[in-house]
DNA sequence: TTATTATAAATATTAGAATAATATGATTTT
DNA sequence: AAAATCATATTATTCTAATATTTATAATAA
């Protein structure tokens, strides 16, 4: 019925200040908010409390404190890195599965495959093959980190062509938890040869610009996927992996 | 080919440290650390620093600090509502459109709805249909903002009977921002009204068990909002929703 | 029993000084 | 002239010390 009036810490009013001067466009990546003195003097409040507003804005991702000449807090575009840890930080709690990991990634990936397929321009299927190409070569030379890394980007790629931010953003995600999964458990040659053909074949459809069927591949492959890591490490969770996502 | 030597500043090293132990195990939510006093001594840092750690760490929703007698700073799980501005703040500078929204709930929601005709279980169906009970209740009495609210919590109690935390915390997310946007347009009693008669069908097809059904019911409904959206103000982008989400 | 007051335990906030890193301009060396 | 070195001003970083505020609990009074 009526509304909580404990009152807010300073350090709050500061960064909420801040972030809805960010949100509502009055501060833009690039500016720079005026030195430490100046801003303890507007807001009028001490340096230590000043600087904890400081601190954690720099760690939700909104500002970069540079020091020295020239140095100072300046806004910029959150990074997906950091969204990304904070994704991290909320389902370590929940008990996520490989399973439900490899759920979500049948219900977007396919998608995104498909309107690949429909939808990729000349240049980007061209950067796609060079990834699958740089992919093949660096499993041939046995160079598993970089093989991982290539697969990674094949999937990730394929969501930039949805043009979707949002997308993207999940799609990275579940990425990047699937290869810190394959940087724990280490499959075999075996294991990474198979990923290697179904992302042929993957890249086989889309660039005959065949929708169906760059959706039948990738679902293919996921559930493949799946079956192949689970066996790997049966009814693991995924918790002991947030640790290792910087 | 060589890593950057920067120094990382205390703070942060104090930081992962807290971070890790959680990540680790070895810290659980409950758990509380030792007071500051003693923090500054175990770290061997000042007040400041030690603070300007802690403030972060509360941000990004790892701790809950409280003063006073049995106070201190307590390990707690992140809460959804962090995450999902963690989430705000990196799609504010991507300029996600109410199309890319949709696409997105189309990938979602009918899967969620298909998943619920297949699995859902008594007790959970008799809370769905108190929900859209209570929506159309109030929308009978024109509390269009209760009606929202109850809408939003229709999809979002879909998502939670998949039982996949990512699934739900990315439709809780979805479902927000939509509801956000609702708010700030306020749609005619005819939309909700539309919306109402979409959710008796999904929540119909859920309860006969019929998954082909629920899916095709809550695709088309998605459809329809969103082209009821659109037309509402088209084009335009979310940017100036995300001030509004706390 | 209920309301008030006192007390102790924490964090929150302030103030000021010392330290470290950084970009830039000045100077020297090659 | 070019490259390397040095000096300097700027800015954030860290530390020390003290006061203020909030909170739960125990003690007291009504």
């Amino acid at each position: 019925m009526f509304k909580e009036v404990r009152q807010r810490k300073i350090t709050q009013k500061i960064i909420d200040q801040i972030r809805s001067a960010i949100l509502e466009g009055k501060l833009a990546p690039g500016d720079k908010l005026p030195p430490e003195k100046e801003l303890v003097g507007q807001f009028q409040v001490s340096k230590q409390t000043l600087r904890e507003a400081m601190r954690a804005l720099e760690h939700i991702g909104l500002i970069d404190v540079r020091k020295g000449v020239g140095g100072g807090a300046f806004i910029i575009e959150v990074d997906i890195q950091v969204t990304k840890q904070s994704l991290a930080n909320y389902l370590y709690f929940k008990n996520l599965t490989i399973e439900d990991l490899s759920e979500f990634r049948r219900l977007m990936e396919p998608y995104a495959a498909r309107r690949a397929a429909e939808q990729i321009s000349a240049a980007e299927l061209e950067k796609l093959k060079a990834l699958n190409d740089a992919a093949r070569e660096n499993l041939r030379r046995r160079n598993m980190a970089a093989a991982r890394r290539d697969e990674f980007n094949f999937h990730r790629f394929l969501a930039d062509v949805t043009k979707n931010p949002l997308i993207v953003l999940v799609l990275d995600f579940a990425e990047s938890l699937l290869d810190d999964f394959k940087k724990l458990f280490e499959p075999d040659t075996a294991f990474f040869e198979s990923v290697q053909e179904a992302h042929d074949r993957i890249y086989d459809a889309v660039a005959r610009g065949d929708p169906q069927r760059a959706f039948d591949e990738m679902h293919q492959h996921i559930v493949q996927v799946e079956a192949q890591l689970v066996k790997l490490k049966e009814g693991i969770n995924l918790k002991k992996l947030y640790a290792k996502i910087n």
